[in-house]
Order: C-alpha cells, then sequence, then structure tokens
DNA sequence: GTGGTCTAGACCACG
DNA sequence: GTGGTCTAGACCACT
C-alpha cells in the first residue's frame, strides 16, 4: 500500500491521503476487510503528524470506506463488487459533468472535448 | 459584463472573479482595450471588499490577461486574435492532462472517457 | 447563547457543544443565519481549546445544521420551519425507539413505561 | 444463556456484555447462585479476548450481580424476589429521569412523550 | 498493541 | 478579524 504526499500541493494532506486510499479501496486494491496500517504507522512512514493521518482515517470512515474496531484497527468496509463499480462510475460521471461545463465555457463542442481526450491520453 | 459570485463556495471570492473574467477575454467577449468597470463599483454592486476585487484585478494583471493604466483605470490587454484561440487551447489542454490522469487512475479507457463526456454534455 | 460543558461527562466535549447548538437550532433558538461566536471566543470563555471548538463546529457543517463564509465566520443554514419540527419529531422518535427497546428488554410493558415517563416528567 | 457481541459498536465489547448478563439478572433469567460459564469457554465461544470477559466479570461483581469463588468459578449473587424488581424499577427509573430530561429539552410534553411511547412500542 | 480525545501553539488563506 | 491546516505530545479506553 503506497500513499505518496506532496506538502507543496494545492490540496490539504489529509484529502490526498483520503483521494489515494478511497481509491484504491473502490478500484478494488484494497480487498474487503483488508487491515489497514496503524496511524501511527503510516505518520512515521510518512513523516507527518499522527493527527494528520488519523483526520484522513476519520473522513474514510464517515463516508463509508472503512470501519473501526476497537483497540483492533480500522478496515476496509465491505463492498459488493457490483457496488463498487457502481461507486467508480458515480464518481467518474460527477466529475465530468463539473469538466464538461467547464470546456463548454470556453466555447469548446462535444467533438472539441472528445480531440483534446484524445490528445491527452 | 456579468459577474456572479458565491460567499459560500468553496473557491474563494477572488478566484471565481479571476475565473469569470479570464474566460470572458480568451472567449473574445471582451474585446482589446476594454476598460473595466472601477474596483469600488465593482465592489459594490457584488456587495464585497473591496480588497477582494483588488486581489482579483492584481491576479488578472500578473498572468498578463488586463494592464493598468495609473489613475485611469483597467484595460483588456492587446491579444492578437490567433494567440486567443492559442491561450484556450493551451488552458483547455492543461486541465484535460490532469482530469484524464484521474479517470484513468479509476480504472478508465480512453473510450471510457469519450463515452463519459458524451454523456455527461 | 449559554453553553455549558463538563470535563467529567462521558460525552466528549465536542459532542456537548454539538448536542446544545444543534438543540436550540432544531428548536429555533437560533434564527437562520444567525452568526455563531467565533470559534475563538468561544474557546476563551469555556476555557477549553481553540480545536474542541472547531470540531463541534465541524461536525454542526457537515450535519448541514450550519454553514460557513470564507473569512466571514460560521452561521446558521437556512431552514424552513416545517422541517424544524420535523427534525425535532425524526430525533426524537429514534430516540424512543432505542428506549423503548430497553424498557421492554425489563419486561416492561406500554403501559408500565407511560407511567414511567408520568413519574420521571 | 445467549450473549451476542458485535465488535463494530459503539459500546465497548465488555459493556454489551455486562448489560446482557445483568439484564438477564434482574429479570429473573438466571437463577440465585447460577454458576456462569468459565471466562475461557465464554472467550472461546465469542471469540474476543480473555481479558475483556474478564473486564465484564469485574464490573458484574463490583456491582453486586455476582460473586467468586476462588478455584470454583463465579456465581449469580442471592436476591431476594422483591429486590430484584425494586432494581428493575430503579433501573428504568433512572434512566427515564435521563430520558425524560432530553425529551423536554426538544419542546416535547408529557402527553407528546406518551405519544411516542406508544408510537414506538 | 490499537484508536479517541484534548492541549497549546503555529502558520496560512480569506476578506 | 475570520476559519483551515498542521505539529508534537499527552492521557485515556479498549483489546
Amino acid at each position: 500500500m503506497n500513499i505518496v504526499v506532496s506538502s507543496t500541493s494545492e490540496l490539504p494532506i489529509y484529502q490526498q491521503i483520503y483521494d489515494q486510499i478511497s481509491r484504491m479501496i473502490v478500484c478494488g486494491e484494497l480487498p474487503n476487510n483488508y487491515c489497514l496500517p496503524a496511524i501511527r504507522t503510516v505518520a512515521k512512514e510518512l513523516r507527518i503528524s499522527v493527527i494528520t493521518i488519523k483526520r484522513a482515517w476519520e473522513e474514510l470512515e464517515r463516508d463509508g470506506f472503512i470501519y473501526t474496531k476497537a483497540g483492533k484497527g480500522c478496515f476496509v468496509a465491505n463492498h459488493a463488487p457490483e457496488k463498487l463499480s457502481d461507486k467508480r462510475e458515480t464518481m467518474a460521471l460527477e466529475k465530468m459533468v463539473k469538466d464538461v461545463e467547464y470546456y463548454k465555457g470556453l466555447g469548446l463542442s462535444a467533438e472539441d472535448i472528445i480531440e483534446l481526450v484524445k490528445e491527452a491520453y
């Protein structure tokens, strides 16, 4: 489980971590009931504060990605496989709706955007 | 020249203004040397602080969208028409590169992304 | 706006604060768009850490009770009056369902519970 | 003697056990001097740590629900039948006083609460 | 060992 | 002035 954080990013550290872990979960890279490393362990490895990791873990739990067993640790929540691919699609579509709005604002047609995609891919 | 801001948006107000004006400029909606309304006027209309407008104007000047004539006001910088469409393309492509990275992270292929575009458009 | 916290309570401080403020809001004691006191002010008055107040404010925002204006402060969210009484009823009923389960476990009938209510009121 | 525990519950495991056993005792489901199963047995069945069961047993002993005979095991304390029903009433009333306080805080009258009871029962 | 709460103090972004 | 983020370190509860 590799996590990479950049202190110069515009996004707060806890969110970078949240984004990466939630992505791994919806992509099935972390299996159901997988035990996440202890927050102190992650903190030491990434050389950032325990609090910051905890914050990321909290948001993941609140959004149903993981659950906590008192005194045991944090685990990947049970997701039905179809639910996961649904979630992936929802996340992608939500972002795309915003993105398309931006490109439209610049005067691009659907074809223009598709050209851009091919160019950028 | 209509500007709309929301004080509860996740984006800071000065950036909302920056985004809208820069968009109008690259889309040719504001012609070369067009005189922007006075800072105090905009501040009064939008009912926000002069400092906030000033900040947006500053960033627009820093990025070459506008220039200031002391004691006269702020004006849209001179852009050759082809330069404008170049700029539009550059902005769009820069964003698309980031966006595509995200969609790839979710496991989507170029075709998947194009499907998404059509769906969202 | 009076808040009372007890450091000996079984509930964490931030939750005591959350409970009291959310109660005031659903009871209409704090009007829509009311500006909450600054977290530093509350922290000083209650003689507890800014962080703890912030935590309470965060949960209130996440649950839609308040909203934040960058650089301005936190405000009571707009609630339609009927929505408020609905929310009150929902909160009360949710708790009662749990409570009744407990009393049933002790072997009490509905009449027994009602007697208890009268006695305790 | 069935005990059910959830490791993800908001209540600590030892307390879930305490609650269930104390309830069985005051309800007369476990007779006086009934010999509780050995700590290790319970631990194995519930697949939780011996320490956790021990903690529950300790609190039950502290509160006079059970007593320990060294080398023999733990037994349900002797309760006169009327004492048991008194205890049940005391427990119920103590909780109800707290509950009523909450409902009053939401602006409910005694009648409102009684309505709620009927609805929830 | 695990996570949950709280502290005191710092720095930054926004208005 | 406001809130948002982060730090380092402490203490507690649970297993």
